[in-house]
DNA sequence: CTCGGTGCAAAGCTTTTGCATCCGC
DNA sequence: GCGGATGCAAAAGCTTTGCACCGAG
């Protein structure tokens, strides 16, 4: 898997940034999580990301991979979702915009889109509640035609990064 | 906590209606569970509908809880969300309406709030991508900035600084 | 009477914690 | 060298499962 050079320096840089602010050592361990991240595409959860890295015989544990997520959600570099029962799923923040999901009910495939008319309903909330907010959540659960669903990833991942008002 | 009999006799009619239809047993212990369920208001989890059972002196276990909640939710008359990080919380369906979630990061208080404008994204979504939309799930995390949070004023400088559109 | 449902406890699974060791600063 | 970070394993916390007994149909 390849790793786009530019991002991984722009992200790179923000990750140590952020560690030097919150006087965090810069361990390797939280370079190879992180880079191991952005060479994935798409959702993974915990285990996954454990098990590529000791696939590739990298010595980590699990705590560290827990630890080092917490401190990558907390400077926006990883999102945090939580579409199912249990398990957290985590999504690399850049390149990709702001978006939200689609999930289909039958194969549990993810689509992203992205609707900026929600912004005014996040106006309309914080002018109504005095709530100022920091991030929100917004996940259609939606079953699509067999033929569709099988066709998916296809046609559909072409458009899954655009914004749908492009 | 007086229970609303008109809300209690259609749920009760829709419940056994639906055991029938699947072909379920009618036990007294899922009807005392919507009963339960029925009696309280807004948000809960497992454990604290488990214990007020218990102290009621009503003899029932945490699988008969999970999966009477199981039945509840396939069935509509309670709602399962996925806010925090590991427990479902429940909600029960009726009367109240349609609605969403404006969750304090601070205090964790729970607003509801109702915004149509969101269909039209659904709408959206569903033409873009030739889905049957389900059912959605719309959270905002926010600050709620009031004096009684138990973060008040520690981290609204951190907050402001932070743009939804980047 | 049947066999689905229940209570109880044990197991399962994800995540957190304790502790000895390691290593960034 | 100090104290934070790590690996490992054990523990914690929510949920599911196995099993013997109960009771709705």
């Amino acid at each position: 898997m390849a790793l786009n050079q530019a991002v991984y320096e722009e992200v790179t840089k923000i990750f140590k940034s952020y560690l030097e602010r919150k006087q965090l050592r810069k361990t390797p361990e939280r370079f190879a999580i992180m880079e191991e991240i952005y060479s994935r595409t798409g959702h993974f959860d915990v285990e996954s990301l454990y098990i590529s890295m000791k696939n590739k015989n990298y010595r980590v544990s699990r705590a560290t991979v827990y630890n080092t997520l917490d401190l990558l959600v907390d400077c926006d570099l990883v999102t945090r979702h939580q579409f199912g029962r249990n398990i957290s799923q985590f999504e690399k923040s850049y390149p990709s915009r702001q978006h939200d999901h689609l999930i289909c009910t039958d194969c549990n495939k993810v689509v992203e889109f992205c609707d900026p008319r929600l912004y005014n309903t996040q106006k309309m909330v914080e002018e109504t509640y005095q709530f100022k907010v920091i991030h929100h959540s917004l996940t259609f659960f939606a079953s699509c035609q067999k033929e569709n669903c099988e066709n998916f990833g296809k046609n559909l991942a072409v458009y899954s990064q655009r914004s749908v008002h492009d």
